[in-house]
DNA sequence: TTCGTGATAGAG
DNA sequence: TCTATCACGAAG
C-alpha cells in the first residue's frame, strides 16, 4: 500500500507518479492511467479557489485522504488530498481495470472493457465511489488504497480537460496510446487536420 | 453538438 | 429565494 509519505508531496509530481500505480477498491482493482493535478493556492480551476468548504477540507485532513464530490448532478469525482510544499488534489481520471470486472460491468451497464473506467465519472460509477467515501483515509485500509507501480509506464503530459479556468497548465498525465484513458482519439497516430493546428 | 442533473456559493 | 456555474457522459 502506498504510504502516506507518497502524498506528502506537491500535487503535480504526485499526479505524475500515480500513473502506473494500482487502485484497490474492495474487490475491484485497476491501474491508474490518467490523472490531473490541482493546486490549492494559485490554481483558479481548483475547488479551493471558489469553495470555502474545500479550503476547510484541505486544512482539516491529512494527505492521502479522499476528496469526493458530486458534479453536474450526475457524477462523483474521486480525488486524493496531497500536501507537500504545495497543497492540492490529484483527480483520478481513468483506470485500466484488472480485477472485479463483473461488478464494474453491472454498475456501468456496458461490457466493453475500455469504457468501464475511461473517465472520472465512469470510474466512480464502476467502483461504487460515492459521497460516503468523502474524507476516507486511503493510507490505512488495505481495501481502499493504492499499490506502488509494478512497472514503469510511459507518461504523457498535457493540458487538463473539462475546465474553464487555468486551461494552460499542463497538469494532466496519462499513459500514451492506452485505450482506457478518457478522450482517447488514437493520440499517437497522426490524424487528419482540417486547418486547425 | 446538445442537454440533463443537483450541490454549492454568492448575490439580492 | 434566485441564479450561475460546474474537474461529465450519452445520445444524436
Amino acid at each position: 500500500m502506498l504510504p502516506r509519505s507518497f502524498f506528502e508531496r506537491d500535487p503535480v509530481p504526485c499526479a505524475r507518479d500515480l500513473i502506473g500505480c494500482e487502485l484497490i477498491w474492495g474487490e475491484a482493482r485497476g491501474i491508474v492511467v490518467e490523472t490531473e493535478a490541482y493546486d490549492a493556492e494559485d490554481d483558479a480551476a481548483c475547488h479551493t479557489f471558489s469553495r470555502p468548504s474545500a479550503r476547510t477540507f484541505v486544512a482539516k485532513h491529512q494527505p492521502g485522504t479522499a476528496y469526493v464530490y458530486f458534479n453536474y448532478g450526475v457524477h462523483w469525482m474521486l480525488n486524493v488530498l496531497v500536501k507537500g510544499n504545495r497543497q492540492g488534489f490529484v483527480l483520478i481520471r481513468a483506470l485500466e481495470p484488472v480485477a472485479g470486472l463483473e461488478a464494474m460491468i453491472l454498475a456501468r451497464g456496458t461490457n466493453i472493457p475500455t469504457q468501464l473506467c475511461s473517465g472520472p465519472g465512469k470510474l466512480a460509477r464502476a467502483l461504487g465511489v460515492t459521497g460516503d467515501d468523502h474524507g476516507r483515509d486511503l493510507c490505512s485500509d488495505p481495501q481502499r488504497c493504492f499499490l506502488a507501480a509494478g512497472a514503469s509506464l510511459p507518461v504523457a503530459v498535457g493540458p487538463r480537460i473539462g475546465i474553464s479556468r487555468a486551461m494552460d497548465f499542463p497538469w494532466r498525465f496519462h499513459v500514451p496510446a492506452n485505450r482506457h484513458v478518457s478522450h482517447f482519439r488514437s493520440q499517437d497516430r497522426p490524424r487528419p487536420s482540417h486547418g486547425r493546428s
